[in-house]
DNA sequence: CACTATACTATATTTTTGGTAACTGGCTTA
DNA sequence: TAAGCCAGTTACCAAAAATATAGTATAGTG
């Protein structure tokens, strides 16, 4: 009989858990993915939904929610500028399981 | 016609997610809920499981999650001391949810 | 020519998180 | 008598995350 180190409970994959952590973890990470959800919104139209988040933040956590492929950055050139976020196809297939983190939440409520 | 604040979709409830987020965000928090799934772990057990994790931050995450509901610690009046440790109800209900994180990992691997 | 609008960038500072290493208490074993 | 075991605690420090505030580029408007 070989040696089983996983009795009964296939362990969890850290490097998956940390790539999901990556995506959502932060302060305002997760909301601005969820509040993207089925529309597109511009810096400003986010800046008004995220009450405090400070310029420097926002633009940071948009950086890196577009390189992790989550999210996609659509620039206008017009002038005053444009520019659209928006969820990419992974980001949408994301979002039903990390809505369900509302469901989490509430059970701790 | 009533002004609709609220287009097509719900808005995401910050206070939810940020009691979401309390649970899972952290280099080890997540792993640790996971790693416990079905089973009871005593506190040296965990540490051999967490490569790396020092005495004290493995100390205060786990305090920090029976405090917030999720896991519950039993401790015995033996010698040498003996405590486990093992989900709440509560966790039980949050384990799916949080298991298919590693499936979003997965998306963005 | 001054002024506005948008989407940022730069700089400095504060707060939070994570980490190291040593120490404790009470019993057991050598 | 000393050393080990378990489950932590304590004091201290570095790095990362978040915040506050000011500045930039460009074009159109009055």
């Amino acid at each position: 009989m070989p040696t089983n180190p996983n009795e009964q409970s296939k362990n969890p994959d850290l490097r998956l858990i940390n790539k999901a952590l990556a995506m959502i973890c932060g302060k305002w990470r997760l909301y601005i993915i969820l509040l993207l959800g089925e529309q597109t919104l511009r810096y400003t139209q986010l800046s008004e939904l995220l009450p405090g988040i400070s310029e420097k933040v926002l633009a940071g956590e948009l950086k890196a929610l577009v390189a992790l492929g989550v999210m996609k950055r659509k620039a206008y050139a017009e002038m005053p500028p444009r520019v659209e976020y928006k969820l990419s196809k992974k980001g949408r297939l994301a979002l039903p399981i990390l809505n369900q983190l509302q469901e989490v939440g509430q059970l701790f409520n």
